[in-house]
DNA sequence: ACCTAAGCGAGACGGTACGTCTCGTCTTGCG
DNA sequence: CGCAAGACGAGACGTACCGTCTCGCTTAGGT
């Protein structure tokens, strides 16, 4: 955004501006990326925006809606492949959800989504909507498995996602998303073994 | 008695005050109580302590450290049973947990504790520590079950501690810790399946 | 340039509150009068004045600021007779002066202001202004002087009115301003002495 | 003062200790030098000298009574010619005067023992001492000046010292000690003239 | 030779001011 | 009416200095 634009980005009367939002989601994003989360304030985003403070408040009551509006911008869809077996569909789902939060600012973002959640009912259900969805997303890995026969008969695919997840994010949340890691390897190795025990196609 | 409290916390000379230790905690427990943790600010807990800012950041120097030490003061042990069978001792386990993570403030703290940890190195260092142990102890359960001969042979009983604290944090961060969940019953007997599916004294 | 003048013009935003500067002046007078130049602090006439620091700090940027602010909403005019002889003039210059100095917080104000500007550059700027004001007024006792041609041929008015001021600060600054001074009567006699000798017209 | 000497300073008995009052001193001289009055603290001074502050506070109650040690350590000896004429003779003393107060950090330490005398009456006592020691001294033209029969009748000579004085006073105050200035050259005569004038015995 | 008393460097302590920053609200005038 | 600009009250930030205190030491001078 130049300056110019920035000028002309006056008004268009009653309505909400576009070119003011981009301008305001633009520095947010700018700002988390320079000096981090405790850099976004809502002064900076005004100031770097060349939007006023009053058009920020209106738009985005919380620093939190803002660290939101960032993030809906920003999220990726992940490609998840069910071509079996189990475990290569597991190590699959890691490898890309880690390469995916690896690069920046999306594993931040979610982080400070997650850590902001924890005071702001706002983001928390943002986060909330956003990890529901997820998981929805994680479990085709193992209704696709229950349907190719690999999984045990007391496997509950809901369940298991929500272990995938819940792993996900531990390693998240512990700065443990490194690539080739072999720690990675064994954790999925195991967990595909607790779902596939006794399955009569298991690991076939 | 005022007078003497009063007497003794004026001065011990060059070293630290046990006193002002305790009175600073104690501020900062009751107005992460009362106020939640964005009412934890130096100030206010210098004011409620009757303790100097300078005081205050000699040695707590970031609100982190104010808020790991309220929580190093407040960690409790858990009891745990591993009596068996497996399913029951971690139906014990998550109940014990959430149990204590429901009483004031020990919940709270230990979510703040992990949102500071996304941004602060310090916090990170001390919630990692507190994590590998609480895994560890976790762990207790699972070596017991094998013991018993009730585990399934592939399972590492350190990656299933790892999958049972996971889901923990998740419940907690989430904002499902709520008792007598009947979730929590179902996400724990399959879990149980997993762990103990074809062993030979599985449910005996 | 246009460029600027265009966004200058754009928008001016809100105006300086004229409620706010008399409530911080007002402070500030007030603060001095009962504590002293030491209790002036910027913190403290934010609290007495209901203002944020942020505003006294925009508007005064620094305590000799304020000082300078009070004083000059304070400094009063003083009322000059020429009608002769010098003597007379003089002493009833001498006794206004001491006279103003001594109403609270005039005098002390005016020390204060040089005493501040012995650190403070814009102190400085304020106070030697103030000073060249009062001289050329009070130049104008000796033209008079000169007119009824009571002045001793080598007197320059100029010098002459800066002889009489720096008697006065130094007596302002070594505490005599005392009234019914018995020195100061001397004092001007033999001040004036010096400016008539010689003169056609002196003490007729 | 090294390191070494500094350490090697610890305590002479119960008596104190010259070493200690020099570096101290020492301290606050070289802090003037490079950070003006507002940087003499006497944490700073405590800690440049390696001193406690309990040491510094013991000897020196309070910052003004460091600016006095300072300064009556380096107060200075006029030398007073008063060979005659008197106008060349209060031009010597003018311009040997402003010459000593030009001295880093002469003059400005004079200028705060007088700036701090207007709030301290430590200050105004050391101050008003020294002031009348140095009338006193500067007396001595104008008696000279009369024994050469060079003074008009109607002067005393202690008044005239009192001029003499306050006008030096006013410059220094108003940052005027300038070398070579031809309006001190004026004053001087000006001065003089007003002295001289009518004596049988002037400018001869 | 011992004892007492004071001075010493060090630095923690309760306070409080510093000057800056952010918060969320409000006002002003342009488009 | 939305907008940029920005003043405002409120108050936290982290630093610095205030003057007082205790600590453990060193040493002078009396016993």
């Amino acid at each position: 955004m130049t300056d110019s634009e920035a000028r002309s980005r006056a008004s268009i009367g009653a309505r909400r501006s576009p070119a003011t939002e981009k301008a305001v989601l633009d520095a947010a994003e700018s700002l988390l990326a320079e000096t981090g989360y405790s850099g976004l304030s809502m002064d900076a985003v005004a100031r770097r925006a060349r939007a006023s403070k009053a058009t920020v408040y209106r738009w985005w009551p919380t620093r939190a809606h803002l660290l939101i509006g960032v993030y809906d911008r920003r999220k990726a869809q992940l490609a998840m492949r069910q071509s079996g077996p189990l475990e290569t569909d597991l190590l699959d789902f890691f490898e890309a959800l880690f390469g995916l939060w690896r690069q920046k600012p999306l594993g931040d973002l979610f982080r400070l989504l997650i850590a902001e959640a924890q005071f702001n009912p706002d983001a928390m259900a943002a986060m909330t909507q956003y990890a529901a969805e997820r998981t929805r997303q994680t479990e085709t890995i193992f209704t696709a498995a229950a349907a190719r026969g690999e999984l045990a008969p007391h496997v509950d695919t809901a369940a298991a996602a929500e272990v995938a997840v819940a792993l996900a994010w531990n390693h998240l949340l512990t700065n443990r998303i490194a690539p080739e890691d072999e720690d990675l390897r064994a954790m999925v190795s195991h967990l595909a073994a607790g779902f596939t025990c006794g399955a009569k196609g298991a690991a076939a």
